[in-house]
DNA sequence: AACCGACTCAACCGCCTGCCT
DNA sequence: TAGGCAGGCGGTTGAGTCGGT
């Protein structure tokens, strides 16, 4: 049973790519395009190889500004921060690294980076890649959470309760945030930047709901309030009401557990795209947020998709 | 020089998703 | 709405390379 292969197999060449067959691809696309239909392109081109193939040796090796090899501590410290924060997601972790492919961070990391970073670390970066594992309550909120960001140019690792952790700016199109979801834990499916708007959408599996909610960048206020999720669930939502001048009041909800990404987007707000943002502790977040109190509480009704 | 194990990384496999009819 | 198909993705493989003995 299973899928229908995408192409005959014993027609087509497998194995490494001959220059020859480079040329080919890298003049077509060049000239031509891709056409969106990678299965058609190997005919047009008249090379032995399956769509997959091509697409995979385009955008593996031969398209422009590609960079092999050579990764610089920056690059090293983007890739351990996102992979703590959202796991081997490679293409997400490749769109933040311009010139590198999915494919080549994935080895880099598999091959290198993580023996690196474990020998170099030891036992506190053991014990930090090892807590994307715990599952998260709103009774146990860790200092160290899922969102935190490690610093790995510190000799320690873990920085102390309550200390504000600096890091570098992720781009907000970073499209998800998925966590171990066989544990049962809420996950934040994705968020997204689209002009002044950020788009979150947020999904557990204690209500099977599902939400979807944007804020303007341009508001004065927020209230806020938490609700639980599902009647068996100990998990909490936080719910915010933004008083928007121009659009008027917008909603946004964010899972307990992801305190440090609440941080990060209205830090983005408020920035309105900055260079670098700040991780706070999760104790001040209750009582105002970057300045911004939170003066009142409403009812959260739960909404379904 | 020959052997062998470790390492690297290009390429493949198969599953999932979304689009189209 | 269902089914087919192509694109996209992450995991895995295996040929080639390197370094030690």
């Amino acid at each position: 049973m299973g899928r229908a292969p995408c192409c005959d197999k014993t027609v087509v060449k497998k194995g490494p790519w001959s220059p020859e067959e480079d040329a080919m691809l890298k003049s077509y696309i060049e000239k031509h395009g891709t056409g969106n239909n990678w299965i058609a392109l190997p005919h047009k081109i008249g090379i032995k190889r399956c769509g997959k193939s091509c697409r995979l040796r385009w955008l593996n090796y031969l398209r422009p500004n590609l960079k092999h090899g050579g990764f610089t501590d920056e690059e090293d410290y983007i890739i351990c921060s996102l992979y703590i924060t959202i796991g081997s997601r490679w293409s997400i972790i490749a769109s933040q690294l311009p010139g590198r492919t999915d494919n080549d961070i994935k080895n880099y990391w598999n091959t290198r980076l993580k023996k690196k970073l474990l020998s170099k670390q030891g036992k506190a970066i053991h014990q930090q890649l090892s807590l994307r594992l715990e599952p998260e309550t709103t009774s146990k909120r860790s200092s160290f959470g899922q969102n935190q960001i490690l610093m790995f140019h510190d000799e320690n690792a873990k920085p102390p309760l309550n200390q504000t952790i600096h890091s570098k700016m992720v781009d907000p199109s970073i499209t998800s945030f998925a966590m171990e979801e066989k544990r049962m834990v809420p996950v934040l499916e994705s968020y997204s930047w689209e002009q002044n708007k950020v788009w979150l959408d947020i999904d557990h599996d204690a209500a099977s709901s599902s939400y979807h909610h944007h804020a303007s960048p341009h508001f004065n206020s927020m209230t806020s309030s938490s609700s639980s999720i599902g009647t068996n669930s100990p998990l909490q939502m936080s719910h915010y009401t933004i008083n928007d001048n121009n659009q008027g009041d917008q909603e946004m909800f964010f899972m307990a557990g992801f305190e440090n990404l609440q941080d990060e987007l209205f830090d983005e707000i408020i920035n309105n795209i900055t260079t670098e943002f700040e991780f706070r502790g999760t104790e001040t977040l209750n009582n105002n947020c970057l300045g911004h109190e939170i003066n009142s509480f409403v009812d959260c009704p739960l909404k379904d998709n």
